[in-house]
DNA sequence: GCCAACGTTGGC
DNA sequence: GCCAACGTTGGC
């Protein structure tokens, strides 16, 4: 009687963008609330953007190098990983004469919001968090643009914001 | 503006 | 394959 149809399992990841280039702002702007996620250029990130985030996860924005550093909002992958074609423009600040179509090196995928906060989540915030001690974004010398969030982490993250966790 | 932590590049 | 030099990220 039990159902062997495991649900199946959403995961959670941050973003991490400097406002300067692309704000949360930016992307409510969007008629459609979504964008493409260009530009990413290291392996490792890659890697998950084009194996690991899949439809339906979330998706945390993160403003880095910015006044507040903070979590702004949450998003959804409404497309899974593609080729970034920025790469394939030479006239694109992230072209990469390496990539090309028929053997593309770099991925994205498009994302929707789904809430900006209304307060945004600052980094102090989350260093002073004891449920977020081991969450990737606070170790030191972490660079990934692309992060995994563990689900109590995403839950901690929306209750700090003021946001039901199942959202 | 400084600098630690990374990732990449290229000489050997 | 090693590793020094260099460029970038991003918090402080």
């Amino acid at each position: 009687m039990a159902k062997r149809a495991a649900a199946k399992s959403r995961n959670y990841w941050l973003f991490k963008s400097e406002p300067s280039a692309f704000s949360i702002d930016d992307l409510a702007a969007e008629k459609t609330k979504t964008t493409f996620w260009d530009g990413v250029r290291n392996y490792q990130a890659r890697n998950m953007l084009r194996d690991e985030v899949k439809l339906g996860d979330r998706v945390f924005l993160y403003h880095s190098n910015a006044d507040p550093m903070a979590i702004v909002g949450l998003c959804e992958v409404v497309r899974e990983g593609y080729p970034d074609h920025t790469a394939f423009d030479p006239a694109n600040k992230h072209y990469d004469e390496k990539s090309n179509p028929e053997n593309p090196t770099w991925f994205m995928v498009d994302i929707k919001l789904v809430a900006k906060f209304d307060e945004p989540v600052t980094r102090d915030q989350l260093k002073d968090e004891p449920q977020l001690a081991d969450m990737m974004l606070l170790r030191r010398g972490s660079r990934l643009s692309i992060q995994p969030v563990t689900l109590n982490e995403y839950q901690t993250v929306l209750k700090m914001a003021g946001l039901k966790a199942n959202i």
